[in-house]
DNA sequence: CTGTGGTCCTGTATGC
DNA sequence: TGCATACAGGACCACA
C-alpha cells in the first residue's frame, strides 16, 4: 500500500501487534524482498530472531520497526507491498514472502506480488535509518519547517507535480494524492513550480494534507485485494476521489469530464476547466 | 541542476 | 479459447 496514509494505516496496525515482542523464528520464501540485506537470506534470518520490537515509526513511505539493541528492521511497501498479522498455521496468502513468527503465537508476514518493496536490516536505524535519511520530512511531521518547504519549492522550474513526487523534497506523496492535491488547488500539473506564488504552494500543500488526513480517518485508498491493512481489509477513500483514475465522468465541482493524459510515465487525471494548462 | 527513460517484478483488464 | 498489449498506487539509476 503505498502512498502515506496507507502506510500509515499499516504502521497504525502492527503497532499494538509488535511492540514488545520478540521474534522467535524466521523464514524467507523468496529471496527478493531481502536483497538489500548483503549477506543473504538466511543472515537476514539469523539475524533477525531473538529481538524484540519498539514502536513501529513511518517516514512518509518508508516504515521501519526499531528493536530495542538500536537496530531497526526497514521496510518499504513499494507497489504492492503487504503486512498481515496471522495465526501461525493459517494458509499462506498467495504471495507471501516472509514470515516472522513473533511471542504469543503471533505470525507477521510480508506479502508483495510484484517485489519492488522490501525488509532490511539497518545497523543503528531505529531513530533514523540510513537509508531514509535522504526522505524529506513528509507533511504530518511536527518538525517540518513548512515556511522552508514552500520557499524551496518555489525556486523549483521543475512541473509543480514532479516536485510533489519528489521524496527528497516532501515526502509520502505519491500518484493519487498528487493528483487530488493539484485538483482541489486548481493547479495543472505542468505548472512550472517557479510559477506559482507562494500562497498558491501553500495552499497546494495544505490540499495535499487534508486530503492524505481524510483518506486515512477512512483506512486509506483500495482499489483491490492489493492494498490491505494488516488484517486484509480494504480502505474506503477511493468513494471520495475526485481527480484519480476519474476518465470522462464529471468534475465534482463544474461537471467538465476528467481528461488522463501521461505525465512522466504514468497517468496523470486532471479537470481541464478547474485545472488549465499553463 | 533538470528531465527522460529504463529497470526491478507479477498480475489483471482489454482487444483482436 | 488463445495471444498480445497496456497498465498498475514506487524508487532508483544511467544518461543527455
Amino acid at each position: 500500500m503505498p502512498e502515506l496514509p496507507e502506510v500509515e494505516v499499516v504502521r497504525r496496525g502492527l503497532e499494538p501487534a509488535v511492540t514488545g515482542r520478540r521474534i522467535d523464528g524466521v523464514q524467507v520464501l523468496h529471496p527478493r524482498p531481502v536483497r538489500r540485506h548483503a549477506a543473504g537470506p538466511d543472515d537476514f534470518a539469523a539475524s533477525l530472531t531473538g529481538r524484540t520490537f519498539g514502536v513501529p515509526r513511518r517516514r512518509g513511505k518508508f516504515l521501519w520497526l526499531p528493536f530495542d539493541d538500536g537496530d531497526a528492521l526497514l521496510a518499504h511497501l513499494g507497489m504492492s507491498g503487504q503486512f498481515r498479522l496471522d495465526a501461525p498455521g493459517a494458509p499462506l496468502q498467495r504471495h507471501a514472502r516472509v514470515l516472522l513468527d513473533l511471542a504469543d503465537g503471533v505470525q507477521l508476514r510480508f506479502v508483495d506480488q510484484r517485489m519492488f518493496g522490501g525488509l532490511s536490516l539497518s545497523p543503528g536505524g531505529a531513530e533514523l535509518p540510513d537509508e531514509v535519511a535522504h526522505i524529506a520530512r513528509d507533511l504530518f511531521d511536527p518538525e517540518l519547517d513548512r515556511d522552508a518547504l514552500v520557499a524551496r519549492i518555489g525556486r523549483s522550474h521543475s512541473a509543480i507535480k514532479r516536485v510533489l513526487l519528489n521524496q527528497t523534497v516532501v515526502s509520502g506523496i505519491g500518484n493519487i494524492y498528487a493528483d487530488e492535491a493539484l485538483w482541489r488547488a486548481r493547479v495543472h500539473s505542468e505548472t512550472p513550480a517557479s510559477a506559482l506564488p507562494p500562497a498558491a504552494v501553500a495552499a497546494l500543500l495544505e490540499a495535499a494534507r487534508a486530503v492524505m488526513a481524510e483518506a486515512l480517518d477512512q483506512g486509506g485508498t483500495s482499489f483491490d485485494a492489493l492494498y490491505v491493512n494488516v488484517n486484509g481489509e480494504s480502505g474506503y477513500f477511493d468513494r471520495t476521489l475526485d481527480a484519480y483514475g476519474r476518465t470522462d465522468q464529471p468534475c465534482r465541482r463544474c461537471g467538465t469530464p476528467i481528461t488522463r493524459q501521461s505525465f512522466m510515465n504514468r497517468s496523470s487525471f486532471s479537470c481541464p476547466t478547474c485545472q488549465p494548462a499553463p
